[in-house]
DNA sequence: TTTCATTGCTTCATTGTGAAACAATATTAA
DNA sequence: TTAATATTGTTTCACAATGAAGCAATGAAA
């Protein structure tokens, strides 16, 4: 039993004080008067903001960390999550801590995973954690300074949720039941940072008849009440499970 | 001063043992005779077989970690690395580690991260690490029985690559720097896991002008002798900054 | 009642795709 | 030496998808 020796030998060693310890940055995307929003926390005597995260217990799995920590930002259930990169510089939250003492706890070596989460912006309350002055939705166009990497983070985030345009039930997520065309366009737009043309992209979007089209229309606007629709849940399903062809 | 008062007094909380560390687990796939392979362990007195990895140590970055069990392994540098997922379960590694002492250091809880690396099947000498009995290339599709959830983290490897095929130089870093249109052809079909129309697979990859056909062809084989290519570097680089177009 | 921006939908030239066939060629078999 | 064969290289054609533009419909505001 040349393996079991082995194993038990080199647990004598202490490694347990060499190695990192892991946390979670979640990016909690929102989509509310066409403008894509990002849920953040402004750190108590700080002018810098901050993702929503925290550490993973011992006895958890990472995934139910983060829905723990999304539930106590969000007050809400259940929202759709998506791991998308860990981040493992060792000098991440160097800067940050430089002014405090050694033996903080915090300063150990963190190794951090990032979630994003898709929420429909409507049914949201953000809420505090106790280290923070607020906690808001901020513009993605618009974001305040983001301490440590979380700028880097929430870059990838928004990286990867374009690449997942065609592979994930984005829209679906972001937007509420019923929506309009020219908002379900300008969501694709903000997120793949580009302007689409109105006509092709009806015609696309139809042609993979996910969408079912209500007989109801908004009105109020300035001009012509454009249609509602909403998702079939089912039929959106099954043309994600082969990705939506090609690009937009 | 409240946040600097709320953590210090915090930092008394001995949370460090109450979190799991980090580990890696590396999927080195290569390309060999037209078959795609990867590269694993037999450990010492046991049947199943493993993924090469290790742990993370506290005062390293993780990416760099990586590269040094990938060289370990391989015997070479600086491989095409990339980092695809992190897996978080808590009962990851409980079946393979039952019947040792619960205080093996190994029986922590530890979070793995997944990466893949890409390698010149030709240039590489596998390498046992010093609790394995063997180190071997094996094809993807015959593989023997994995330990913990190897198998699994293995699958999501591959999927990682097939939606990668068209972002990533996946193609350059497996293939040889000289290689014909069959070839190509045959690492698409294995990755993508689908036959692929021959007339119109030379028509597309030609158009995307990344490779270079040289005045070469390999002789020896039964029929036909194929015309030698090579990929345009700078091109491809180019080409992948946007992504290949549409699906295959 | 008119104006106007926006929405819904169609058109058309161009490009890309799937499927198939034909032509070329290096080895092997006769 | 010649013919057969499997494979490779290239082209064709019908059809589908795309980009760009325009026209018609509509609801609020002037």
């Amino acid at each position: 039993m040349e393996l079991r020796k082995t194993l038990i030998e080199r647990s004598e060693n202490m490694w347990r004080d060499f190695l990192p310890h892991v946390s979670i940055d979640c990016v909690i995307f929102g989509f509310d008067n066409n403008a894509l929003k990002v849920l953040l926390l402004r750190l108590k005597d700080q002018q810098q903001w901050a993702l929503p995260g925290g550490y993973v217990r011992k006895d958890e799995n990472v995934d139910d960390a983060a829905y723990r920590m999304l539930k106590e930002r969000t007050a809400v259930d259940n929202l759709y999550l998506q791991q998308f990169r860990t981040f493992g510089q060792t000098q991440r939250s160097e800067g940050f801590f430089a002014d405090y003492p050694d033996d903080l706890w915090h300063k150990q070596r963190f190794i951090s995973i990032g979630y994003y989460a898709l929420v429909n912006y409507a049914e949201v309350t953000p809420v505090k954690d106790s280290v923070s002055a607020e906690c808001e939705w901020k513009d993605i166009g618009d974001l305040p300074d983001l301490m440590m990497d979380h700028r880097f983070i929430f870059n990838k985030a928004l990286v990867t949720l374009r690449k997942q345009l065609n592979y994930k039930p984005i829209g679906y997520n972001l937007l509420p039941e019923k929506f309009t065309m020219p908002e379900l366009q300008k969501l694709y737009e903000i997120i793949l940072d580009k302007k689409l043309n109105r006509g092709n992209f009806y015609r696309k979007i139809l042609r993979y008849d996910i969408l079912e089209k209500l007989n109801e229309s908004r009105k109020g606007g300035a001009h012509k009440a454009p249609d509602l629709y909403r998702f079939d849940a089912e039929k959106y399903r099954d043309a994600l499970k082969n990705g939506l062809q090609s690009e937009w």
